[in-house]
DNA sequence: ATGGTCGTGGTACGA
């Protein structure tokens, strides 16, 4: 069983890199986040051609969630239950005996904006559903774009980033409060070599010097977590022509 | 070097 997650920004840009990603990787299931499509413009048929159910909640310009999954797809929800929200964010779905949660959590802009205050409020509610969600045991897992490196390891330049937005101290304490439901960092159960990240700006050649933050995470639940194999990021696409500024992540489990 | 690059949409704005 193979779970992914990769912010694709824009998949009307990236849809032939994500075919071409699934071919390849074949996972069972695949988060996407900023789709940056309406519902209407979505490439249902591409995807099913490609033999991947979908389930896709978006919007124009910003943001927008979509799930691909090798098996079908039920039971799909688009909003944390608690929390009256336009922005397209939030994509639960249940396919392949999982609960698949997949979240493009806000950037925050700069520490201390409205938009950082959003972003707080947001993970606040989203720990009163999963701390929901965590009460029933089951096979749980939530991908997606956190905007929140957990520690300064997964900074290229902690010093750099000290207590700037996606490394304070408040948005990592929001991160370890969901953590502490019993949720597992995926990639962090296995051994890693230093400098492996995520997301690298588009400027001043930030892949080429892995100037990286990882901040695109696969939590799993306490059922699940012993089951897990493999923690890993697929560096290749973003190193591929007209990239994504986020690579896929990817954790493996056998059950 | 105090910027820099993308995507969207048609201009600034978000990331």
């Amino acid at each position: 069983m193979k779970l992914a997650s990769w912010n694709v920004n824009s998949l009307n840009v990236r849809l032939p890199q994500v075919l071409e990603w699934l071919d390849t990787a074949r996972p069972n299931l695949l988060g996407l986040q900023e789709t940056k499509l309406t519902d209407e413009c979505f490439p249902v048929e591409a995807i099913r051609a490609a033999g991947y159910e979908v389930a896709y909640s978006g919007q124009k310009t910003y943001n927008g969630v979509a799930v691909l999954s090798r098996s079908p797809i039920t039971d799909v929800l688009t909003d944390i239950p608690t929390l009256d929200d336009h922005q397209r964010r939030v994509l639960a779905v249940t396919a392949a005996g999982l609960r698949f949660i997949n979240l493009y959590v806000p950037n925050g802009q700069a520490v201390g904006s409205d938009k950082y205050a959003y972003k707080l409020d947001w993970l606040a509610h989203l720990r009163t559903w999963l701390a929901e969600e965590l009460a029933s045991p089951q096979r749980l897992v939530i991908v997606g774009d956190f905007n929140i490196a957990p520690r300064d390891q997964d900074v290229h330049d902690p010093q750099e980033w000290r207590e700037q937005v996606l490394c304070s101290t408040p948005e990592r304490e929001a991160l370890q409060h969901l953590l502490d439901l019993g949720l597992a960092d995926s990639f962090r159960r296995f051994p890693q070599k230093d400098g492996i990240f995520s997301w690298w700006d588009y400027r001043m050649n930030s892949f080429r010097r892995n100037r990286g933050l990882r901040i695109d995470l696969i939590l799993t639940s306490p059922a699940l977590t012993p089951s897990l194999t493999a923690g890993y990021v697929d560096q290749a696409p973003r190193g591929w022509a007209r990239p994504s500024d986020h690579a896929p992540v990817v954790a493996e489990l056998s059950f």
